[in-house]
DNA sequence: CTGAAAGCGCTTACAG
DNA sequence: CTGAAAGCGCTTACAG
């Protein structure tokens, strides 16, 4: 019924063979029985069968991208960055995605199929030892976006030096009282933020109180989500002693803290300062100060360090970390910077 | 290399038919053997090879969504939806996409190759007569979401109705002088909610002017953006005469737009309404009041007509048309139902 | 209930 | 430059 390249072997005269080295774009085939070739095939229509080929090969032309949440915004953009650079490659994407965490065992065993991939791309999740042994033993490419691991190459931004900027910037900007709302304590990259955050804190001697830091208790996406960052800013508004500016580990609960703020009527940046994290295209439009991560980048690398380690499987492992930087917009005070 | 039916056929004593047969779930096996055969596979390790399987088979499982805007915010929700659905089912997603419309064609020749997926789903494009031959002639399961076309299985909003809602809504709440924030005109969606809106507004005589239509001069994911929003905002308030509500045609649009307001210090709603369309996540965290989309339900709608469509190739063609609702919020007046 | 064999649609040494 | 043949790893009538 479909037209495969016996069809047009016997339409061209010639065998398979050369029929199928035209296809491979092999150079020992004549020009003119490569053009003759190529019209019947246009003329039948033919298209390649692709797990014949990946059969024949013994290697396919998809990848595969691991998403723990899909429908989350930095992954959303993640993802477009990864696209684009896709582009003309002859590689499709196919994406594993489940509803939360838990189920990342799961998709990875169904990522891992023989045959299924030439690499996996593992989107931000924490890994227990055994998808570790399981990552190593199945022997495919593997690269990590967003997170960490001293045997995968592995993309991602520098969450650490991200807080530490938070940090900087409030402590700069005259705030005495700091808090965060810092997402699921699970999650590697919201436990890095605070960590930097904490640390340039303790550093300048403010103090960062254990009731100013508040974890997610709504765990959709991790704790990063709009709903997390509105009850957590509405409890720091609860307290005695209100902080003066607040740090969210992600822009999405920063947007659902600025609801918080609005509704309680307090001057934002005045009376509290807040500043997220990421950059999505959003928090420009809602004037949300930010540390920016280079979210079409991240994506885009995640592709270049999964075809390198698909051409040669034993180059030394290699970790891309780009630095967040600073975007100030109307929720937090702009300073004169004393020398 | 790596693990065959092959060797798990040699360690368990029996012929390959029988390995396989247990891996189909084929009922003419003794319970016996399908232990024995399964343990074997169990200590191999054994997975089966993807390709060889579908080449088989004739049949693949995985089905491909091509996207033209993989990190529009409408479609990772909607895609959300698909892949809870997705969930246990043996279905891989296989997603196409890219920056922007005019490479539609090129994504849909690759989705299209002989056995690559088992269906695919249409995100939102507008479709040439050309493109509508080619699906038809590939044989292949197709099902639109987010558009429509009568000789394919189709899953969207009622964007006429929704238009209608919107301007129903205003017109209650006293407006007289409505403008829209109409993104591309050539994205059928965004031409449908305004032809909603404009009809009935026009039925109640009230007037929306040329001036007071507002396409997008940002083209990117059609002009539903947050750019365009803002843009269009900016140059109705530069009119003499000042609109008193407007709709935009997507929340993210709306966003934009309030950004615009708020700089020009406009009380919104008391001077100027603003409703959107869609209900992303955020359109609840900024208070804004819109004409919802059930975004879940589309993308789990799509999968089960797909699937249904892959059963039987011959069952009538079934639109799904889903109602918008209205959600208030905070940029629109509410005001009392008089009878 | 089980096996031998053909076939799915390609690719790729091996010869010539 | 071209062809015959083996092989990729499964599935599935056909026999028994």
């Amino acid at each position: 019924m479909s037209i495969t390249i016996y069809d047009i072997a016997e339409k061209a005269g010639f065998s398979i063979a050369t029929v199928s080295r035209v296809f491979n774009d092999n150079p020992r085939v004549s020009e003119a029985t490569r053009t003759s070739i190529l019209s019947a095939a246009e003329e039948l229509g033919y298209q390649p069968h692709a797990s014949a080929r990946s059969l024949a090969r013994r290697q396919t032309e998809t990848i595969s991208a691991i998403i723990p949440m899909i429908s989350n915004y930095f992954f959303a953009e993640v993802l477009k960055g990864l696209q684009d650079r896709m582009g003309k490659s002859p590689y499709d994407l196919l994406v594993f995605s489940a509803p939360d965490l838990e189920d990342v065992e799961g998709l990875l065993f169904k990522a891992l199929h023989r045959g299924r991939s030439a690499g996996v791309m593992l989107f931000s999740a924490p890994m227990s030892e055994e998808t570790v042994q399981r990552l190593q033993k199945s022997g495919q490419p593997v690269v990590l976006v967003d997170s960490f691991h001293n045997r995968f190459d592995s993309i991602s931004t520098n969450n650490l030096v991200g807080g530490a900027m938070a940090a900087d910037f409030i402590i700069a900007s005259g705030a005495t009282r700091p808090a965060v709302l810092a997402a699921n304590p699970n999650s590697v990259p919201a436990r890095d933020r605070l960590a930097g955050f904490r640390k340039r804190l303790s550093e300048e001697r403010i103090e960062l109180t254990v009731e100013n830091i508040l974890y997610s208790k709504q765990q959709v996406f991790d704790g990063f989500n709009e709903q997390s960052g509105y009850d957590g800013m509405k409890e720091l508004l609860a307290h005695d002693q209100r902080p003066d500016a607040v740090f969210a580990t992600s822009d999405i609960q920063a947007l659902g803290a600025l609801k918080a703020l609005r509704e309680a009527g307090v001057d934002v940046p005045a009376e509290i300062q807040l500043i997220g994290f990421d950059d999505l295209s959003i928090a420009r439009y809602v004037g949300l100060s930010t540390i920016r991560q280079p979210m079409h980048e991240i994506g885009a690398g995640a592709f270049d360090l999964l075809m390198a380690r698909i051409e040669s499987r034993n180059t030394p492992v290699a970790h891309t970390i780009y630095a967040p930087s600073l975007i100030e917009r109307q929720t937090t005070r702009t300073f004169e910077l004393v020398l």
